[in-house]
DNA sequence: GTCTATACACCGATAGAC
DNA sequence: GTCTATCGGTGTATAGAC
């Protein structure tokens, strides 16, 4: 299988070439950009600073390393999301924090969002054992979400909606959005990256969860 | 260049085998499914029932036929919006008419939510001329759109918020949810496409719009 | 306009020396 | 744990007969 060496420093600071950090860092780096199929293992080498066959040794073939870079990524931001939480406030604020949390990850990781993006349809390459562990990790920072959801629900904080459709949506307001690449820089006219238009990326998000779009009428 | 039969039968109902829309029809699903990178052009031809080199009689290259896949997609859902718009409703009724024939369009076309979406991420493969062309269609469309934000807002209708975040959230509220496979199937526990579905997600997206997801407080 | 045959590069993966 | 060498297969694309 996968040698397991999880004790690896994290992703941001890599110790010695050649290292399985230093991989990861490069494969997600092109598998963000290209796809699993846009990507040879030759150019993952190359860019790591190791010869092709050597990658053998860390990783059992070319989809183990796909799917050992999406659950690196999935991990961090659950981990992030989790932090985030605090038992203490309103399901709206709850909620407000979930939306700082996971729009400040993937503003600080530009690949993650292209990436989780390309899983949904690069899944069928997945299989299902693979699958099912990498959804083990996404339905453990969906389900924070979903309780949430729920309970704001239940106290008549949140209108009664569908919280499944509510999820896709908020997934699509910050997934989506960080994944457009250069579309969206084109439709901002601006980078999407950028701290002023993740800041009001932020703000939007917000103002629609609580007011949607039409203007509350004055009486 | 490429050879253009403009006049050829719509999507759906292919005359005889062979054909430059039957090709079309054939490279669609593909692309939809595995995209640029997954599809090799011999699947094509196998299954458009004609041999690999025959392919380069229609079209010049890989990527041009990528690219008129694309077109032919952009073509129709601008041609469905288009038809959907009326100028003597209000400006929230013209967006429930736009929300109404994009969706419709994506729900009875599984394949163009896909395809779209992954032309975001595979914009690097097509080159500078060929997007400029995709991007004109895509503009004329999203056009239409920002247009009937800008004179709602005018007018009072609408809150003020930024045009181009509010369409990043309505392209994540349609195209991504209807992009999202099986992982969307799995989160609804019902298929995405299915007739209840849609008239759910329909639904939920207008009543997003216009009210969010707080409940307003009964003064 | 379709076919067969082929060119030529690159792919993922393996064998085995060091 | 990294390397060189190599395998078998497949990729896009072309040449040229029919």
């Amino acid at each position: 299988m996968t040698p397991n060496r999880k004790s690896s420093g994290p992703a941001g600071a890599n110790s010695g070439p050649g290292s399985r950090a230093k991989i990861l860092d490069t494969a997600e780096a092109l598998f963000s950009r290209r796809g699993f199929n846009g990507v040879s293992l030759r150019e993952v080498a190359d860019r790591a600073g190791l010869g092709k066959s050597s990658l053998f040794h860390h990783f059992a073939n070319k989809l183990s390393l796909y799917v050992a870079v999406l659950e690196r990524i999935l991990t961090q931001i659950d981990a992030r999301v989790e932090a985030a939480q605090e038992h203490t406030a309103s399901a709206l604020a709850r909620l407000h924090q979930w939306v700082d949390a996971i729009v400040d990850t993937l503003a600080e990781n530009p690949t993650h969002a292209p990436l989780l993006l390309r899983a949904l349809f690069e899944g069928e390459v997945v299989d299902a054992k693979d699958s099912s562990r990498l959804n083990h990790i996404l339905q453990r920072t969906l389900g924070r979400v979903a309780h949430d959801l729920q309970e704001g629900m239940e106290s008549g904080e949140f209108r009664s909606v569908s919280v499944p459709h509510t999820l896709q949506t908020l997934i699509g307001m910050s997934i989506y959005h960080f994944a457009s690449g250069e579309f969206g820089n084109d439709l901002l006219q601006n980078p999407v990256f950028s701290a002023a238009e993740v800041r009001r990326r932020k703000e939007h998000i917000f103002s629609f969860l609580e007011h949607g779009l039409v203007q509350e009428v004055s009486q």
